[in-house]
DNA sequence: GACAAATATTGTGCATGCAATTTTGAAATC
DNA sequence: GATTTCAAAATTGCATGCACAATATTTGTC
């Protein structure tokens, strides 16, 4: 058997979150201790124990004594999470323009290179998949945890919101040349602009989800 | 008897939360689960769901099967700390330029010349009081709740170590004049200005964290 | 006397059970 | 037929107990 070095609160945690994220779990659904511990097989304590922990990520909403939802979010709240990501990362890309070692910067040049490749052979896959690791070395990039783990939790959280974001025709050549202006400004060590350019550029996401709006009824068929 | 509302784990999170922050709870202190069960008179299980709940913050450290412990902060993580609040701060100023109300623009400016009266009088206690709500304000003024909890949760947290922060004779008149440049910029919507503003003023409050440095022995002897 | 191994003890992780609150459903009234 | 009232069911909040892992202590050996 797997080495089970985690606690089983951990696991739940974890594997709830996943099924928020990959939308098994539609958000409204109640979150029935009593359901979730028969379904993973353990009893309600490190249920919810893991419960407490995803509320405090916001993904679901703790009522007392009324129970768990998955969040339910208005467009309203879907448009202040994805301001402040954006805000985040800007920040991160500005801190890294500060402080990106030199390791660091060859890394962001070779993989907006390879991206480049992605984009001619249109592979969307593999260009979502990198575009992840992009983000990602501007998150360890700041050099500070503290902000990149909320911007990675942000990020996580809308997920569910993004999985489109590149089937519209164009985008990746898009993204790729904002990615190639927010990584100029970084290395050559421009804060301001770092943090304008990425500001820009997840605010181009932002706007290919709103073109993607009124998503319930969508998402729902989509299971 | 007072209505009790909220459940004891939540109650118990905030005690444990404000004993921490107060010094009542020194970091590195184990949290032995029986322990405080018995200080609170309840059973262990509302207790353990306050831990869950405190470790998500930072507050505490929740090492698997090895109990919890105040969580002890080097230099490092601290100056970590405040560069992410000083970054989340200057967003939230950044923001409160370009979307701030009339009303709140109104009240910002009457704060702040409030604030003048007090460093005529050199009354350190309403100055430190009145410092939070012109923080405040920003948060609010940022019209984005996630950034805005964001920035109130680490400032709570650094809390512990900001508190000699207006002892140093002329702070008081250099942080109000530092206020002013903040508060030009964010009236006139000047969005870059009031970020440059904002993080330069806080990067003071960590220079003069850093004067007091050293402070583990210092703390300890505060109690 | 120092170090290693074995044992005892403490403490966490989890299961289970009970009390109290919320919710649901049905009956009764308007 | 709609609405209110009340009781039953379901569900959460919390307490308690047990098993196992981690730590402390003791014992034995070099």
């Amino acid at each position: 058997m797997v080495d089970e070095r985690q606690t089983r609160t951990e696991k739940l945690a974890g594997e709830i979150a996943d099924a928020i994220i990959d939308g098994s779990l539609e958000p409204g659904t109640r979150l029935d201790e009593h359901m979730l511990a028969a379904r993973y097989g353990t009893s309600r304590t490190p249920v919810r124990e893991a419960l407490r922990k995803l509320a405090t990520t916001g993904l679901i909403e703790l009522r007392p004594r009324r129970g768990a939802i998955v969040a339910e979010i208005t467009s309203e709240q879907l448009e202040t999470l994805f301001v402040a990501m954006g805000e985040l990362e800007a920040t991160c890309a500005r801190l890294s323009a500060l402080s990106m070692t030199p390791i660091e910067r060859r890394r962001l040049g070779a993989l907006h290179d390879s991206m480049a490749d992605m984009v001619v052979r249109d592979d969307v896959e593999a260009y979502a998949a990198a575009n992840i690791g992009f983000h990602t070395l501007f998150y360890a990039g700041s050099h500070n945890p503290v902000l990149a783990d909320m911007a990675a939790t942000l990020r996580r959280r809308l997920a569910p919101f993004r999985r489109a974001q590149f089937r519209a025709p164009g985008r990746l050549a898009l993204s790729h040349s904002e990615h190639g202006a927010v990584m100029r400004a970084v290395l050559a060590g421009d804060a301001a602009s770092a943090h304008a350019a990425m500001l820009h550029h997840v605010s181009l996401v932002e706007d290919a989800f709103e073109q993607l709006a009124a998503p319930p009824a969508a998402r729902r068929q989509a299971l």
